[in-house]
DNA sequence: TCCTGGCACTCGGGCAGGGTGAGTGCCAAA
DNA sequence: TTTGGCACTCACCCTGCCCGAGTGCCAGGA
């Protein structure tokens, strides 16, 4: 167990090399924080810290740095959440309320992460699996094609070619866009499979059973296709304040961001509700292995329906970011919960 | 005016400063091309060069590097559009045949082109406000609110809420569904302001006509809305290529590729038909003055919907890029066409 | 037992100096 | 007009050097 004076000699090691991006040596952290001791104490305590795992030198000689295991006890025991200032808070309703549409309203709210964590921000679209269904409609492309539209209590519209195995009557159509809306208008997606099962049989030419089961199962296959969870990025520019050494370490990171797919498992990889803070080697995805990410979900009414973050340096002001990450992630909930 | 010697000693300067990305020196072109003259021969032409500020040297005693000028002489009088391999067409087709919807060929021709150019890929959704109508569909969310759904014959589906001066009845809507289709299905987004001028009129109720032209506000609003023009960028983890100095080069860079205004200026400035290439200096946006931009329009039929190119470094293999900027657009164009 | 001041040691970073080589410009001869 | 020769110029690299921040250890004091 480490003493009390311990941790405040970590914390102070944090918060110092957070701000000035440089080693921290003995001398210059009793001159910075009034820590009541002598470097030479503060050294012994180095010792030990550095002993348990929680800071390191880069080289002999050089003063210590934080370890990802370091900045872990810092997230966990010594940092609070910082919440935001007044003017910030204005920052986020002002710029949030313009939004016209989902796409509006995902887009400012990456750049608005973006900004004000100064890291790069991921917005995940609201998942189509946790929404409801707000209206589902059919269109008659051609005799034997229909697009179906489905559109979601997030605002969300999904769309789908259909070629049907035989013409299909404006009459039957129009039947059962009623019928389909009618049974799964306001339902959860979850709910849908059994609240259409039957749907077919209640028509009686074989020819429109098979059209509408062709419907139905591309409906279905909507409802469950988690591939299609899409994503928003930005802020990318921040990565050039990374480091001197960045080449190296900004690479794999764009690399990382591009690819949909290690995004989204990062962000699934988030618990369901509270925020969710991965430093270093804690991530998965090996080119993210020097950077941290704080994500949290969000959503319209209680329960969390997608997630955002943001990835930066594990070199980063946690407290700060993560009062960012947590007002924007309620307030983009709010809105979505109005329109 | 430049002898044909001099302008083969400027093409072998760009091909080997593209390959080799050093300074080329008298020496090393005449043993890499068979010029057939002595280095002392290229000295001299190379001082014409210099004079004519086709190529110029970073320091004293270093070789000699292109200007944009230089470049720009490349592209026009001695460079072609290389033809893209059989593999590479096939990868085209193999790639981009596989996609589901608009969001998916954009996505995929993001990445198709920032894997061929190994460049930074940007693709234009295509625009509204030439493409012409497939279906309006019309909601009732609320008895007073509707939701008006755009479906265009590239795919692209646009949304809008639309709350309503007064209570609007099922028929009713069924009916403005009906005849607003009638009259702008098919068409053309320049034609539909005439089309539906008078459709209020043709309504008897007062309440009625008020939400007609409430809704065909916002529709016309739509289908006018350039600003909602979006696009997909992919491939930034190409820009870790750049160079040596890249920290100052790939800022502004990644900030330009962020607003979207700035790009969408970019490619709008494009020409309707046949490629576009500004290089360095000639870019507007200084952040893109040490890049150059290969850009085209695509588009489902004779004419282009849209825009698609891509970014890289002065230093780029001119045709080879161009030659896959071409041919993707060409089959985006093509799959376009089909669906 | 813990803190403190002192001291020797380490090592990265910055600076100066010299050697190397690619590349140039100029000139006289073919 | 082309060519070979020649002197010159720098960027780059390697080396040796000093400096200073920072450390570990130790002995003395609260």
């Amino acid at each position: 167990m480490l003493s009390e004076r311990r941790l405040e000699v970590l914390r102070a090691i944090v918060q110092d090399y957070v701000g000035t991006e440089e080693p921290v040596g003995s001398k210059a952290l009793t001159e910075r924080h009034k820590l009541g001791v002598s470097p030479a104490t503060v050294r012994n305590d180095m010792a030990v810290l550095e002993e348990e795992g929680y800071i390191a030198q880069p080289h002999t000689s050089a003063g210590r740095i934080p370890t990802d295991k370091g900045y872990r006890l810092f997230v966990d025991r010594l940092a609070g959440v910082k919440p935001l200032s007044t003017p910030e808070r204005r920052a986020i309703h002002n710029f949030l309320d313009g939004a016209v549409d989902l796409d509006d309203v995902v887009g400012r709210t990456v750049r608005l992460l973006a900004q004000l964590t100064r890291q790069v921000a991921v917005v995940q679209y609201p998942s189509l699996t946790r929404s409801s269904i707000r209206h589902v409609e059919l269109l008659s492309l051609a005799p034997a094609r229909l697009m179906l539209v489905l559109i979601t209590d997030t605002g969300r519209v999904e769309q789908r070619v259909i070629d049907c195995p035989a013409p299909f009557g404006e009459t039957s159509l129009a039947d059962l866009r009623a019928r389909l809306n009618s049974r799964v208008g306001g339902r959860r997606f979850a709910d849908v499979p059994q609240l259409v099962q039957d749907l077919p049989e209640s028509f009686e030419e074989a020819e429109e059973r098979a059209t509408v089961s062709t419907v139905l199962a591309t409906l279905l296959e909507t409802l469950v296709e988690e591939h299609e969870e899409r994503l928003m990025i930005g802020g990318t520019a921040n990565l050039t304040r990374f480091g001197h050494d960045f080449p190296l370490t900004i690479r794999p990171v764009l690399e990382a961001l591009e690819e949909q797919v290690v995004l989204l498992k990062l962000l699934g990889e988030v618990k369901e509700s509270g925020m969710t803070v991965r430093i270093g080697h804690e991530n998965a995805y090996e080119g993210l292995n020097s950077t941290s990410v704080v994500s949290v979900g969000y959503g319209s009414g209680g329960e969390a329906v997608a997630k955002l973050g943001v990835v930066g340096p594990t070199r980063m002001d946690y407290p700060g970011t993560m009062g960012a990450v947590r007002a924007v992630a309620r307030y983009v909930g709010q809105i979505l919960a109005e329109s």
